[in-house]
DNA sequence: TTCCATGCAAAGAATTTGCATCTAT
DNA sequence: ATAGATGCAAATTCTTTGCATGGAA
């Protein structure tokens, strides 16, 4: 099955169990979500959907982001300190974790299974009940670095 | 030497060498910084400063904050994604990471080495040049643990 | 028919900026 | 004397909210 089909039935789910409403606003965000690149704010999303729905308001975006989030489809994430939030499909995705590049913002996917492990033995030593986890390593790419 | 001397110190040669001012306004904050705990955001900084030395002014807390983080004297961080930034003095203290609790907040330091090593091993892979890193656990507390 | 959701504009919160004035060099 | 720094208030940027209206259940 398709993440988006997946999404939509979470959503689906989760509106019915608490009596909400399955509104058109919330598949078109939903469906734009998902022709998306990886990485996006509420801006270029609010952008994207007005071309083809523009009764749409920033608003329900906003709302909406915050819905996905709290379902589980989204997650929501600060990168590179630039003020807003970032967004991402949580689903079928491995969780990992980015390299960001202070020149020209280039992000980098990585996953790392000791880093993982540690962390989850970190929470352990504390008695926390880990949720999730960021890490973000800053740098120079490639392309940028000085040395 | 003590911190705070040594962060006068950065200042002082960091400003001659760009030919910008050693001004009482900076010096005050750089003092108060070194009296406050370990994380704080500007906002508590202006309060705390507002006290002693009524005419400093948000703006100049601001623009501050950023002058030291350039030099390196403070770390600027997004802890627990509450829309503003956190500071800490980034002098003489090991590198560290944080858990945080999203119940109450609670903030806990932790280091662990091989996660740092595998970071830098992750940029050399992938030809980065590493300038910094930062790693939040999201989690419950002993406290607020549900399990 | 009942509430939840939406759009709009206004409000908020954190931070930045324009400008006249002040001050370190 | 000459820029850079400051204080103030206004402007920005991102996000949230109040309220009248619209629409799922």
């Amino acid at each position: 099955m398709l993440d988006s089909q997946i999404a939509l039935q979470k959503l689906r789910t989760y509106l019915k169990e608490n009596q909400l409403r399955f509104t058109s606003e919330r598949v078109i965000l939903l469906e734009e979500i998902f022709s998306f690149p990886a990485h996006f704010d509420a801006e270029q999303l609010f952008i994207h959907v007005r071309n083809k729905h523009n009764h749409i308001s920033r608003a329900t975006v906003y709302r909406s982001l915050e819905l996905f989030h709290k379902i589980g489809i989204l997650k929501k994430e600060d990168l590179g300190k630039k003020g807003y939030a970032s967004y991402e499909v949580a689903l079928d995705r491995p969780h990992h974790d980015h390299l960001i590049c202070v020149v020209c913002g280039k992000l980098i996917e990585f996953v790392d299974d000791v880093i993982e492990q540690h962390q989850t033995a970190i929470c352990e030593k504390y008695g926390m009940e880990m949720i999730g986890h960021q890490l973000q390593i800053y740098g120079r790419c490639k392309e940028h670095r000085k040395e």
